[in-house]
DNA sequence: TTTAATTCGGACGCCAAAGGTCCTATTTGC
DNA sequence: GCAAATAGGACCTTTGGCGTCCGAATTAAA
């Protein structure tokens, strides 16, 4: 099924709604009610995207999170391996550390690697506010958790 | 890591594997021995081929397995389908069991199609003929394990 | 100065799914 | 009839994702 983690799709879902909060900071108890997602879960993922520096965070009381980028120039492949370190289709790629032991034997040795590029060219093309929906969330009035 | 399961890539495995052995039919022994995979694991990976049709099984005493279409003819995308079912990077599709409760929220709803599209497309060019190594284990003497 | 709000960094435990093995039934050549 | 194979599951183990929680550090406000 070749799927990704739940983090990675939180974390974008946690970007888009971050740009609804435009330039004020948003704190983590805010983000989990408008996200519906779990409160630790939501402080977990902004963690990941703060040390990637897709966010920037303010410490201490009033604190909480701004984009640091826009999401259009933050490619959806970015994204993953932040969450999930470098896109990889199978274990057997080139610098592998330790690499299967039947690599004499094996037909396809080295040759995943067009395989992945070619996914991860697919991946950077897309952009997460290609995922956004364009009007989704955007603060047009003040929000109603004051 | 967006990894793709131990047993589809085995599978690409036992399929270039399968190549070399021509017209002739190889049973599962055969191949673990010239994989160097495990012989039950063999097995199980070239059921799941069989169903696929991409491989003909002939049972019986001196039965075994041969390929079923050319490996050019073979995309990479209809293994992992074989492997894994349909190609979706989150459980968040249209038309998925259940989904998730707060569609009502979340900003990227629906919005994983294109992802998925380009990367079934990026999947589907490559075949399984690119990841063979050209010459690898092309039987051009009689195999020695006899 | 004290208090409260908030991020930071890591540790911990649960659970589902993958991975690998094995068993029985069926088929077929010798 | 016997041996060699595949067919189709069932079963168990283990891994890693996932969610949670805790203590420390930081900062604004009272």
């Amino acid at each position: 099924m070749l799927r990704l983690s739940k983090l990675t799709d939180y974390g974008v879902v946690v970007l888009s709604r971050l740009a609804g909060t435009g330039a004020r900071v948003a704190a983590v108890p805010e983000l989990a009610l408008t996200t519906g997602l779990p409160e630790p879960t939501v402080a977990k993922v902004l963690k990941t995207l703060a040390q990637a520096g897709f966010v920037d965070s303010t410490r201490g009381a009033r604190g909480g999170y701004r984009l640091a980028r826009a999401l259009e120039d933050i490619p959806l492949a970015e994204v993953i391996v932040a969450f999930e370190g470098p896109i990889a289709l199978t274990a057997c790629v080139d610098g592998a550390t330790g690499g299967c032991e039947s690599a004499g034997l094996c037909p396809v040795h080295g040759r995943w690697d067009p395989v992945n590029r070619a996914v991860r060219e697919a991946l950077t093309r897309i952009t997460v506010a290609d995922l956004a929906s364009p009007n989704a969330f955007v603060e047009t009035r003040a929000p109603a958790y004051t």
